[in-house]
DNA sequence: TCGTCCTCAACGAAC
DNA sequence: TTGAGGACGA
């Protein structure tokens, strides 16, 4: 292997070299920013001699730090068992937690709430409140709650901020759901990344000790981060400010959740020292598919200025199919792969197919289906939220958190054993007036029922034996000790079915067996916890990958397929109010873009089933951003031009008036009747007469 | 309390 | 189209 940095361009070197002080690369797609950020850590450790105890490098999901793990001891040639720090912001966060929840009245064995729980909690709170779940709905109270976390808004800082009905319900809801939680000894998500800049900004000493630790820290993915994981490396970077960030603020797309270019924008005001290094060579991907990309994200206003070229040839037209609909779109593509791999023996590792949305990919599964075409589907439906993998894993966080009532609540009827919703909300309402965890509560019961005392003596028995099992032998325990497996066993198919993803889970579990019992199971129970849709994308078998434009974020394929390109689609009807998030959605076409070494593709259907009945979406704006010459327009039939200047009815995408609901957008029109997203409103069917619609 | 049938809203992206 | 949640009877 040749010296590493003689692989870097000139550019690159400069952004590894300059250990001191911060570093901001900020540089389109493909011009090799983390492949920068890896060296780098090895250079620091390799020729600066720096401890990788004092090196802090964040990436954006487990796997992409899970490779660069491995590449960075290649680069470094060495094996050594010494902790790299590179992770994502979420369990570097719960990995400290665990050392400093104390701080904030937390055990070190908390539990991560999923999404699930989330929801869960937050109607708990609700009902405690006795608030109307039908009036006020959970889902957008749990979504105020995160981005309140998100912006670093405790209950306290939220209640005195909030105005208007919703806001002072959530407020309500907010507070009540902490102290579900506190009782729970549980953190969501949020209130990791939450919590650890509380401890921080209250604790100097603690900071000053974790400061005095990661001398040197790497983010990688910066124009992603929110005001949480912001003010977070802002403060551990504080004392000895060697900061290396690295972005491209035209590749930011989770601004919905809390996500804020504008860090990166601003990086050279926090640090005006700041040395700055841009990337102009991209090594990934064709003239063609750079020229393409940028004329689609160059109608966006808020933006940095940026250059990108390639030393490659201009390679592949970008090749625009219109569909009659979605299966002949499905067909299209399947056709295609088949004259690729004829054509060059691609593996079908290379093909990626890219939605907007997880419920595209069913139609799309089928046509695979179909087709005989191996396919691997990533995020959508997780296999962590299956039920029976849930019910699994409450056994195993209550056995690691017994104040984990939500676990608890979830499996104590489990079989079914009699225990029902009044019987739970009355043992809930004692343990909580003896100021104990539910669990604490009934196995100090003096006369339980029976079918509470059968629960006990399940938890007991795994109790007792947990301490000599590893994690395998320890799920076997919990499925025939609880009765679930014979519960499935007499299910017929469908629990065949589940058993054979317990059965899954238990091979994840194998992965843990040679840790000690003792810190396993907290290990496994945090890393499912935190684990990504991106961490299960694996190429080990040769098969289609099929996933959403976000996820797709940081990864590379030589042929791209953009699916469902139309309006309402893709941009999304939910963005076209607002012209912040129109941009967003033209970022996420560039990275979509951008994702492609050879080839990419846009396709769109002249009609689609949604929801079981047909609608009809013109093209997406972004086709007819892409520049003419670049682009290669094909139909059912055959390769056709481009029809010019389209006569313009009331079609989708427009913008109207309603005589009385205001100003909205055309979602669809189906025959007589138009469908109508209105900005107070909501979305609306109205007679296409005209007669109250105008165009605005 | 629990399972089945039925209605009706959902689908925006995820750590 | 699918899935969650309510109504209902056992
Ligand atoms: N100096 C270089 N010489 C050759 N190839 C390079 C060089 N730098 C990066 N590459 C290759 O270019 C591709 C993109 O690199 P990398 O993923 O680091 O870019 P990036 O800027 O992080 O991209 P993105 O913003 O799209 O995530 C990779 O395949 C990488 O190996």
């Amino acid at each position: 292997m040749s010296d590493p940095i003689a692989s870097l361009n000139p550019e690159q070197i400069k952004a590894v070299h300059r250990v001191k002080g911060p570093v901001l690369v900020l540089a389109g797609a493909g011009s090799g920013k983390t492949k920068a950020l890896t060296h780098r850590v090895a250079y620091l450790i390799q020729t600066k001699q720096i401890s990788p105890a004092n090196i802090l490098a964040i990436t954006f999901t487990n796997k992409a730090a899970g490779e660069m793990r491995e590449r960075i001891q290649r680069l470094i040639r060495s094996r050594s068992d010494k902790p790299f720090n590179v992770s994502t912001f979420h369990s570097f966060c719960a990995k400290v937690l665990r050392r400093e929840a104390h701080h904030l009245g937390y055990a070190a064995n908390f539990t991560i709430l999923d999404a699930d729980d989330q929801l869960t909690a937050v109607k708990q709170a609700m009902e405690m409140l006795q608030l109307d779940i039908k009036r006020t709905a959970p889902e957008a109270v749990r979504a105020h709650i995160s981005s309140a976390k998100n912006e670093l808004m405790d209950e306290d800082a939220y209640t005195s901020v909030a105005s208007g009905t919703f806001q002072q319900i959530v407020a309500k809801v907010y507070r009540a759901y902490q102290d579900i939680l506190r009782r729970n000894q549980a953190m969501d998500f949020d209130d990791l990344l939450m919590n650890l800049v509380i401890i921080f900004q209250g604790q100097p000493k603690v900071l000053a000790r974790y400061q005095e630790q990661f001398k040197y820290i790497l983010v990688d993915e910066y124009q992603d981060t929110n005001t949480a994981q912001y003010r977070l490396t802002s403060l551990l970077a504080a004392k000895h400010r060697n900061l290396f960030v690295v972005g491209d603020d035209w590749q930011s797309i989770y601004s919905w959740r809390g996500a804020n270019f504008r860090n990166i924008l601003n990086f050279h005001n926090d640090y005006p020292d700041a040395y700055i290094v841009k990337l102009e060579q991209n090594y990934r991907s064709t003239q063609n598919i750079l020229d393409a990309a940028h004329a689609v994200i160059a109608h966006n206003k808020n933006r940095s200025d940026k250059k990108l070229w390639t030393n490659q040839a201009s390679g592949e037209l970008i090749t625009v199919y219109e569909a009659s609909n979605g299966k002949d779109e499905g067909d299209f593509i399947v056709r295609e792969i088949l004259a690729w791999r004829g054509r060059t023996r691609a593996q079908l590792n290379n093909f990626v197919v890219l939605y907007r949305t997880n419920a595209q990919s069913r139609a799309l599964e089928e046509t695979m289906l179909r087709a005989g075409l191996p396919y691997r589907v990533i995020g959508g439906v997780r296999f962590y939220e299956r039920r029976e993998i849930k019910d699994m894993l409450a056994f195993l966080k209550l056995l690691a958190n017994p104040d984990d009532n939500l676990a608890l609540q979830r499996i104590i009827n489990l079989p079914a054993r009699g225990i029902g919703k009044k019987t739970l909300q009355a043992l809930e309402q004692e343990a909580y007036s003896a100021d104990k965890g539910m669990y604490d509560y009934i196995t100090h019961l003096n006369n339980p029922t029976p079918a509470v005392q059968e629960f006990v003596g399940v938890m007991r028995q795994i109790e007792r034996k947990s301490p000599r099992l590893n994690l395998s032998r320890l799920l076997d325990l919990v499925l025939t000790a609880s009765g679930y497996q014979t519960m499935l066993k007499a299910e017929g198919i469908e629990g065949e079915t589940r058993l054979e993803n317990i059965a899954e889970l238990k091979s994840v579990m194998e992965k843990y067996d040679h840790l000690a019992p003792a810190e396993a199971l907290s290990i496994f129970l945090e890393e499912v916890a935190l684990i990504s849709d991106t961490d299960n994308l694996t190429l080990a078998d040769d098969a289609i990958t099929l996933m959403t434009l976000h996820t797709a974020k940081g990864l590379e394929f030589d042929y791209v397929f953009m699916v469902g390109a139309e309006e309402n689609l893709f941009p999304h009807s939910r963005s076209l109010m607002d012209a912040e998030e129109l941009e967003e959605e033209r970022r996420l076409c560039y990275v979509g873009i951008t994702r492609a070494r050879q080839k990419v593709y846009f396709t769109h259907a002249e009609e689609r089933l949604i929801y079981g009945n047909l609608q009809a979406n013109p093209r997406s704006r972004f086709i007819d951003d892409l520049p003419e010459e670049l682009t290669e327009f094909v139909r059912r039939s055959g390769p056709v031009r481009q029809t010019s200047g389209q006569e313009r009815r009331l079609q989708p995408g427009d913008k109207v008036i309603h005589r009385q609901f205001g100003p909205g957008v055309i979602i669809s029109q189906t025959g007589d009747i138009v469908t109508v997203a209105f900005v107070k409103y909501g979305i609306k069917d109205l007679a296409a007469d005209l007669a109250d619609i105008k165009p605005k």
